[in-house]
DNA sequence: TATCATTCTGACTGACCAGTCGGTATTTGG
DNA sequence: CCAAATACCGACTGGTCAGTCAGAATGATA
């Protein structure tokens, strides 16, 4: 066979990711095997291991993707000039939104027991949380100054929202049907509300 | 051997229970092996086997301990006679203090990973967080009720509070060191106070 | 002391699976 | 048309581990 283009390679790759997304999705990173991932794929055992060091280096790809969306969405919402507060609110909605998904429910979770036990994995966890948290930081820090929210620790309320994001996505995996997400993002705004200083409201 | 009374009988079993907890604290409940939790308790494969059906079932009684333990701090607080926002108050932190017991922390994450592959975990999970929540959700409606706290969306605040409870352990798990739980606490009594009315505070 | 139900032991089984490697297929260019 | 380089295949290996079972150990009872 002759040597393939960058694209090509990539393609291949995004392929064996794409597969192995919809096998965490439905099984969870722990039990599905690289068999199945390659059966997904279409591609042999061999040819995996061609692209992927390993089954972790698979599970630090998942992640690495899965970060990107979320960065990606800040991005845009950092550009939107919108208030602050806006902004955060609509960042915690999105995050919200993504509990729909099992699939991506089932793969944040595997990553986060994957995390606690996998120490290259906890770091990158770690690595990119902390941007994300960076960035919240700095969008209620820029509300406070701007008057639109009270006088906040920032950094522990960016931390916050990022765990309960995490957290609702979790329950919401678990008990599928009975989360009314409606709800818990009109309780949500009601506590964005809440902590706004009041001429803001 | 002669009959072993019931007392001796659960206390087999309590002793199987603590070493499977000392093993999912600092493996993990997928990583640690059968072996190993009878090697910690002392007794042979063949006498696990006699006191649990298999694997999951451990898992399970474990994760009944851990909503005992739950439901006791909460059976504690509704009879100690505070205003209901103390009482909520005081189960948050509780519960933030969980999350310095890293083995605590683990274990937490391994029963929600299981919860998503393993139905029987997953409806008995399902179960305790249903407990906790109604218990929660009728202190916020009393809370409501007493003119304590703002209008607010009594369950859907319960679920957001064991969320946010659950995501703060999963990040302080991962994040152990860079985690400041003061400052968490300081940014969580603001909020509360914000949702409180404001003749209330 | 002999008997017996009960508890305990740990070697073993069967299944599973990540990762390997010798071999095969495909295309390019010489 | 033939090498050589590249990509791919999939049977195989080595290791792991949940759960089993045949027999050993124990001590109460008669």
């Amino acid at each position: 066979m002759p040597k393939l283009t960058l694209e090509a390679k990539s393609e291949r790759r995004a392929t064996f990711l794409a597969a192995a997304r919809s096998c965490a999705a439905s099984q969870g990173y722990r039990d599905f095997t690289i068999d199945e991932v390659c059966a997904a794929a279409g591609l042999s055992k061999g040819a995996f291991y061609l692209y992927f060091n390993s089954k972790q280096d698979l599970l630090l790809a998942l992640l690495d993707e899965e970060t990107a969306e979320l960065d990606q969405l800040m991005s845009t919402l950092e550009a939107s000039a919108t208030p602050y507060v806006d902004k955060i609110r609509s960042f915690a909605r999105a995050m919200l939104k993504r509990g729909d998904d099992p699939g991506i429910v089932q793969l944040h979770t595997d990553l986060w027991a994957a995390a606690l036990t996998e120490e290259p994995v906890r770091l990158r966890l770690l690595e990119k949380i902390g941007v994300l948290r960076e960035r919240l930081r700095a969008w209620i820090e820029a509300g406070v100054q701007a008057g639109e929210l009270q006088p906040v620790p920032a950094n522990a309320l960016a931390a916050i929202l990022l765990a309960l994001a995490d957290g609702l996505m979790l329950h919401g995996g678990v008990d599928a049907s009975g989360f009314r997400w409606v709800n818990i993002r009109k309780a949500l705004d009601h506590i964005l509300d809440a902590i706004s200083q009041p001429s803001a409201r």
